[in-house]
DNA sequence: GCTTGCCTTGAAGTGTACATGAAGGTTTAA
DNA sequence: TTAAACCTTCATGTACACTTCAAGGCAAGC
């Protein structure tokens, strides 16, 4: 398949999946006799899983040097295992972080629609904001 | 409290503090009469607010529309509900392809685990590797 | 034989989010 | 009073991850 193809599979651009050979992230291509990359199943593969470490956060150079050590032929099985975790414990503080900002927008959601829905209570409401205000130390008031 | 003591209590640099002033992620800070930005427990936790945000993806444009639509006095309950769930939607996403990722490397490190304790097993294991390589259609070979 | 549409390479350009540097003002401590 | 340790603005620089451009090659169809 050629690269037209090959960007079409996979939702990454000729122009990326140039780069993307140039960098090492995946190997050399086979070209055709005049010279044009013929792209089969295995480097898909590995643009797709290039693809889903990069939206998890992975940078080039990190994904690079993970890369470099699986290619190579020595036992790297400690330092390919150091570099996983390594990454691992990077995405999951990302994905924890991530998980607490969802959980405030969350609750500024539900805080708006309270205000949408509590037309009735709004004195109240007011009233505990002013209580809330005098009352706080670092409790992120404004809705901030 | 001044620039760099507001810096060191965030962790965000003094360059960054000014860079968000200028980019209205945070409100115009006071000026002591010498002119140095004086800056107070509100600021602080608007800065705060932009990191998390930030740390979670939201791009700087997309914090400063929010925070544009917060900051008027009209109400645009409604237009800030539908930015929030926006960016709720993309940071869900988001979080999801993290864990996908951090599955794919969990399951990954297990492999190598398994390849360094399983010395007895390793002809099984190559049987079983073959076996799945002749029956695979899209499953990831070679660790990618 | 010329246009269309794919491809190639290498170099240069782009956008984001800051970081850094220059030039200078003010306050504090020796 | 002079040095340090802050501060200011404005301009330029940097890193990353591509994208776009320029110049040209090859193959098919009209």
């Amino acid at each position: 398949m050629n690269i037209k193809e090959a960007s079409e599979k996979t939702g990454v651009s000729s122009a990326a999946i140039r780069y993307y050979e140039k960098e090492s992230l995946i190997p050399a291509i086979d070209r055709t006799p005049v010279g044009n990359r013929d792209i089969d199943d295995r480097i898909i593969r590995r643009i797709r899983f290039v693809t889903q470490m990069r939206a998890a956060g992975m940078s080039i150079e990190n994904l690079r040097r993970y890369i470099e050590l699986f290619d190579a032929q020595e036992d790297n099985t400690k330092e390919q295992k150091a570099l996983l975790q390594e990454q691992l414990a990077v995405m999951e503080e990302k994905r924890d972080d991530l998980q607490a900002a969802i959980d405030h927008l969350n609750y500024k959601l539900k805080h708006f629609y309270d205000h949408m829905e509590a037309t009735e209570e709004e004195l109240r409401q007011l009233e505990k904001e002013h209580a809330n205000r005098t009352a706080q130390k670092d409790e992120t008031p404004e809705g901030f």
